[in-house]
DNA sequence: CGTCAAATTGACAAGGTTCAAGGACCGTGG
DNA sequence: CCACGGTCCTTGAACCTTGTCAATTTGACG
């Protein structure tokens, strides 16, 4: 408690946690280049975009604060959101000239950002974000298992879970408790479902008791309970090192 | 037509022509490794794995020729193909030590590889792996978008267009036709549909005249047209160079 | 000709969507 | 302090897409 509070006063301790756990042997020159990136912040408001689909990439960027969307409109209005993006994680990463996005990314909350040092700066830095993408893949191969497998109750317990994975990570959640700033229409919009059935199935999974939900205090009873009854298994993208 | 039937007696000519599309200025250095490379090659049996899930990716491979998955399989039998692999894509590209596999590859058809030249060879192969890791990613988003936001019939033909255009790359598609080596089951497995479902879409896409598949050989009449009814659009992570 | 996997078909059930309306919450301005 | 407006959440009923189960047919191949 005291831990997650102390936290809180130092906005870019997300971003290094996450580093640090992508790579624990991030060296000095790494952290250095960090921490003088992480002195020159920008912020985007809600709703608007860090990046658009079909422009170029122009900068690599690291999320201090907020959460952000990867998303793609159809034509017709149908919005699918791919992923979500939290705190300490890179975006526009990408190792060759001239990459255009494929996908736009937008703000759902304010989002702080800062531009990402090159990964030339250290070994152990472009370590780490090779394994960051590595692990993004993973997430992105967990959500079209979401999408084409897990029914209502099932993708909504596995996203919930994953979200509670990835802010422990960086110290966002403890206790299976953490906030939550997702509407329910965009939970809706990254679970392929209706928010009509969103909510029923909320209702349902709070009824069963497997979650606590009000405000923006989401509180998941018994994770690891709830993660072995829908058959969930963790992103893991690197050997354990002896 | 002679092109292509001149292309098949190179079993090497699909996997070239994919690189040189990933980068057109490909250099004589990379060029060499492939050809050296291409001439001790591995071929794989139906429904082996080439890399499993968990496991620890020890080589890069090429694949020369035929169709593999991308998989996950759940605890209870479930199944959903990521993503399909063809000739010219590359298998366990990442960029880090001690790389572990976020999911397993299985072959459908017969598959031969090779060891993919290391990178180190030339930047231009290099660049060309780049852009191949960055296409993947983006199939992985078109494949959330199929799941998630389109129906039965615009699944299917969203797969459909996707996998003509790939082999199109590589020259094993011409005028809206290929060899398709997948099961119904399988495509329903792709789309997080049923073989029973996918069975009665395809009736009805036939019906519509919008594609004839008997045996192997698959024809989508009018593919642009397709493409534009469905509101697909194409994955794109370069900008043009002038 | 027999065998096996794959494709096809029908009847029925279920999960999720749609449409529409009402209620709770929250910040804003008078 | 309260009224107002907007966004989000909640609920019901009808509907529709897709799944399930089970049987039959087709086609490739030895």
């Amino acid at each position: 408690m005291t831990a997650l509070r102390a936290q809180a006063h130092d906005p870019a301790a997300p971003a290094m946690r996450r580093l640090f756990a992508l790579n624990p042997a991030l060296d000095e020159a790494a952290v250095a280049a960090l921490r003088v990136a992480m002195t020159r912040t920008r912020t985007v408001r809600p709703h608007r975009e860090l990046m658009t689909e079909g422009r170029d990439i122009v900068e690599m960027l690291l999320v201090l604060d907020g959460w952000a969307a990867r998303v793609r409109q159809l034509a017709d209005g149908r919005r699918q959101i791919m992923n979500f993006i939290l705190p300490g994680d890179l975006i526009g990463l990408c190792d060759y000239d001239y990459p255009v996005a494929s996908s736009t990314i937008v703000a759902i909350t304010a989002v702080t950002v800062c531009a990402a040092p090159d990964r030339s700066v250290s070994p152990s830095l472009e370590r780490a974000y090779a394994i960051s993408r590595a692990t993004d893949e993973a997430h992105l191969m967990a959500q079209i298992t979401r999408l084409g497998r897990l029914n209502a109750h099932e993708r909504i317990a596995d996203l919930l879970l994953e979200l509670l994975e990835r802010l422990s990570v960086v110290g966002l959640a403890a206790g299976g408790c953490f906030q939550m700033p997702l509407t329910q229409e965009v939970v809706a919009d990254a679970l392929g479902l209706t928010s009509v059935h969103v909510n029923r199935m909320l209702q349902l999974a709070r009824r069963a008791g497997e979650l606590v939900w009000s405000g923006r205090d989401l509180m998941l009873t018994a994770p690891d309970e709830l993660s072995g009854a829908i058959g969930r298994n963790a992103v893991q993208v690197v050997r354990a090192v002896a």
